[in-house]
DNA sequence: CCGAGGATTATCT
DNA sequence: GATAATCCTCGGA
């Protein structure tokens, strides 16, 4: 692999919708409590960013639960859905600012035998192609909720990787998002993804 | 291949 | 009490 140093939070700091487009390419880097160590490139990202963001776990007020959102830059925001489900985000703008970039879909680059151990029985192509789906991947739950990531300490961050050129880059309306969300956050192009990779999810 | 519906629980109203 | 930034299974074509 290339350089692993994880991103400054100078990086996270900016507004969600370029943090989003900029991890596109980037290294989704794990390391295994038990051993071993997983890269993958990100390849899908969400942001969610203000207080009238409707789609948003960070609009109108801090709970108990979105106060990641509201935090320092940098740090994970890792949270339970239907019940069954962790999916990953990265913390984004300053503090005060309720802000996070979902990290929708990756594609792995190295530790594969250790992706495979998790998701036994299926194609390779589903193993990372879904926010709840590469949480599985990685081994990320909530224990992660908070932790930093502009550090190597606790087993997850995020590297440089590679740049992706404006001409592989697309854009689009947010996916899952519930009845109560309305316009314009209802079809507010903040999803980006990699043109044809085949680890983006449906 | 495709669409519908269920799973299953933390969180907020 | 209702809902959810999803995934998987199942039934039908």
């Amino acid at each position: 692999m290339n350089d692993l140093t994880p991103l400054p939070r100078d990086f996270y700091a900016q507004h969600a919708t370029h943090v989003a487009r900029q991890l596109l390419g980037a290294t989704l880097v794990r390391r295994l409590p038990e051993g071993g160590l997983i890269c993958a490139k990100i390849v899908e990202t969400e942001a969610y960013s203000g207080l009238d963001d409707l789609a948003s776990h960070g609009r109108a007020r801090r709970t108990p639960r979105n106060l990641p959102m509201y935090g320092e830059p940098g740090h994970a925001y890792v949270y339970f859905v239907y019940g069954a489900h962790w999916l990953l985000n990265v913390v984004a703008e300053p503090i005060d600012s309720p802000a996070a970039v979902l990290i929708r879909a990756v594609e792995p680059l190295e530790g594969i035998e250790h992706i495979a151990a998790r998701r036994n029985g299926r194609s390779p192509y589903e193993w990372t192609s879904g926010p709840a789906r590469l949480t599985v991947a990685l081994s990320i739950t909530g224990v992660h909720n908070t932790l930093d990531m502009t550090t190597t300490a606790h087993g997850l961050w995020i590297a440089a990787g590679m740049l992706v050129p404006d001409s592989a880059v697309r854009t689009g309306a947010r996916i899952g998002l519930g009845k109560r969300v309305t316009e314009p956050w209802l079809s507010m192009p903040w999803r980006w993804w990699i043109a044809d990779n085949p680890y983006v999810s449906r």
